[in-house]
DNA sequence: AAATGTCAATACGGTAGCGTATGGATAAGA
DNA sequence: TCTTATCCATACGCTACCGTATTGACATTT
């Protein structure tokens, strides 16, 4: 039970990550100061020297959680050319256990701040539009590749949910790659 | 601002109907006696007459909310003989903007409590259920249908979010029709 | 060594909501 | 009319959490 003699000073960024935690398993409204400084085995002054309120922290936690997803797409979808691949990769890593899926399908349903809804409609955009894109260079209209990406999302979004509402977790790396190779076939059209 | 003599007593039935709209707008988290007694004209003193406490409330509401979804689906989807038909007329009051989808949506991001993911995990098994049997009277096996009523649902589920997200609120009938249209298109094959 | 800056503990006041206890009002039975 | 059942108001104690104010421990700088 001895904490070891943890001497280490907290940082804003270790807040944060704590708050990910939080957002992913139990939503922003599970992110309590007082709870979380237990947590962390500091107390309220901790908190309120790294953030000016509670909201404060919300915010730069999934302010975090976005570059942190963005630097994912950006480092293992987007370099690859060839778009039914990258399409392809998408939903394999859509599936994968991550917690940015989790954070994001949290968010999705706990609508409860504007600053809340603002980011998570950012993100959706972004990820719509680089969608979209695989879908032009694969020879759809504008409007076609619009509605497609639309709908291969909407199957993220719903896989999100449907596997934490039928086995209460996200499915491991097996599952999700089955799964994605049959959505693939739906969604995808192999040129 | 007169509330015009009502003198009418409530009954359970109207504070689950009151909690049913605060969850569809607010969450279950949102569901609180005494916001919602001062909503009905009364305080708690009413409430605890009629329920025994909070959780008792959200379980009455959402079993309400459950008959009143199976009444919808078996009087406007299940008579309809044909499969195809009998899909595409689900698509198409999947995206009628209904209490009921709200409520649905609402629920699978908060699983703060046993008793909503217990009523969530079944009311989701049903649906797949009757979904899979249409794909079965098309000619699927049993696999293949069981895959591709997923894969149905979870647009469904994944629309239901990308409307709240995208336009803050589900699309009207119009759009819903067309949006029906081309989904069925992907999703139902045309015998 | 003294001063300053950094991070955290303690103590405080305030709000919102839960659940209980008890009494009041009204209407229906006996 | 007297009683009883139904439905609600009022008042209370309790908990969890937010945010502030103040002080303290320690490290770094001067």
């Amino acid at each position: 039970m001895s904490e070891t003699a943890k001497k280490k000073l907290l940082t804003a960024i270790d807040w944060q990550e704590a708050a990910l935690n939080v957002i992913a398993h139990n939503g922003v409204a599970g992110v309590a100061v007082e709870p979380l400084a237990r947590e962390l085995g500091v107390t309220k002054g901790s908190f309120y020297w790294h953030f000016s309120n509670r909201m404060d922290l919300v915010k730069q936690a999934l302010d975090r959680w976005r570059s942190k997803d963005d630097k994912l797409v950006k480092e293992k979808i987007l370099p690859i050319k060839n778009p039914q691949k990258r399409l392809l990769a998408w939903f394999k890593l859509s599936a994968e256990p991550f917690q940015t899926h989790l954070i994001y399908s949290t968010l999705l349903a706990d609508r409860s701040h504007a600053i809340i809804s603002k980011i998570l409609k950012e993100v959706t955009l972004e990820r719509l539009a680089y969608l979209q894109d695989s879908y032009k260079e694969m020879g759809y209209g504008n409007k076609q590749a619009k509605s497609q990406s639309l709908l291969a999302y909407s199957v993220y979004v719903g896989f999100l949910h449907m596997s934490k509402t039928l086995y209460g977790s996200l499915p491991d790396s097996h599952e999700a790659e089955e799964y994605a190779q049959f959505v693939a076939k739906q969604l995808i059209p192999h040129s």
